[in-house]
DNA sequence: AATATTTTTTAGATTTGTCTAAATTTTAAT
DNA sequence: ATTAAAATTTAGACAAATCTAAAAAATATT
């Protein structure tokens, strides 16, 4: 089966949401996505007609299995072209996400089976989240944030809380990356800030916003 | 600007069209691009409306400057991902011109001039044509066919008449792509087919049609 | 030059994906 | 348990891109 690039938007925002909440309501949809509520009816009707979802109205929406594949093929298909363009074209790592929504809907299986090859079949993005493979499995990302971890704790980076540029700005000014090591030093419960050190960078401060949105393996 | 995929699609097709006819037809088009002739006049309406070319009802149709350029555009991103997945994912020759047709509608420009740094700024694609600047300039291909080439004259191939699998399939076959060099052995005026040799291949015959589907530098 | 044929355009309909405004249903508040 | 508020759906409209059938214009034929 073939599906529209709106189609594929909707699927992909579903899983999205799904993650957080295992039933997705119109309203939320509609903010997602930036369209009417309405709008999110009409294309849940057409989505429950191609076999993709459980939808009774008013009741919210869940993807079935059949959902669930196409929706994690969409994220490898991301993913992949994130990698891409971050290690072989040298984007910024929050550069890529506009591009790869794009690209995300070329759909030739042969296409992404190579893709992966060539770039040595990459486990996880430039953000860390985990790339699923042709058959959908994908390793679990760690749920562990930086605003967690107790003093002295060391840690790896291994993945941001979402793509938006002002995430990714900031964490490339204060020079942590997926991979980065760290080290906490002081925790201010005042305001839930954190001092943490980076090794041949000086000592910096992280706001608790900011703490909750990087991800790590504790060591 | 920002045009869509069917527009991007008309505007390539009349480009290519115009390359031998200037004044391209209602019909051509609608052959061209597998739709009923209904259809062009309603999107050439729109593309006047768009600027993009001159078009007067009942009198064909012709690329403005504006039109030109966008051409050349699209076709400058079809060449540099055929050359991308022939070259690095290493697909057939055969296979990469479905795909490119997806991704030439990727339009981001910082992506496209980072992909041909990558690729080394490739001049021509994986079929000889020629992969124009990013201000629209290109090499002129070559329009000697081995067809018209003398008894015992060598050459070495350049290009093809077109992208059609059976073509390019047979060309495989024969063990001549882009870069091969060959000798003219003998013509037959009967069929206006032709003995050729390449280095360390059995000599072989091309018909007439073959022949003239097949472009040269002679040396 | 008149007629037949081909090409092209117009008119009106259809599908996809969206919208606004109004109606309905669910949830929250008194 | 009513009523008020919020969320969701329905109804009807619109733009893009296509189609079919009919009308109009250009070209070819006798």
């Amino acid at each position: 089966m073939n599906f529209s690039i709106a189609e594929e938007n909707y699927i992909k925002a579903i899983w999205r949401l799904q993650q957080t909440d295992s039933n997705v309501s119109t309203n939320e949809l509609s903010a997602e996505l930036q369209t009417k509520p309405a709008s999110v009816t009409d294309m849940l009707k057409r989505l429950k007609e191609k076999k993709l979802l459980h939808y009774e109205p008013y009741y919210g929406v869940k993807l079935n299995a059949e959902g669930k594949k196409l929706a994690l093929n969409i994220v490898r298909r991301h993913r992949l072209w994130e990698y891409f363009l971050v290690e072989k074209l040298k984007f910024e790592w929050d550069a890529v996400h506009a591009i790869a929504e794009d690209l995300e809907h070329v759909s030739s299986n042969e296409l992404i089976e190579r893709l992966d090859n060539f770039l040595g079949n990459p486990k996880a993005d430039p953000h860390g989240d985990p790339i699923p493979d042709s058959s959908g499995r994908m390793e679990a990302a760690s749920h562990i944030s930086l605003h967690q971890l107790k003093e002295q704790q060391q840690a790896i980076v291994t993945g941001v809380g979402d793509q938006s540029s002002g995430l990714l700005e900031m964490l490339r000014q204060k020079k942590i990356g997926i991979g980065t090591k760290l080290e906490i030093k002081q925790r201010f419960h005042f305001d839930g800030s954190l001092e943490i050190k980076i090794r041949n960078q000086p000592i910096t401060t992280l706001s608790e916003q900011l703490a909750k949105n990087i991800f790590v393996n504790p060591l």
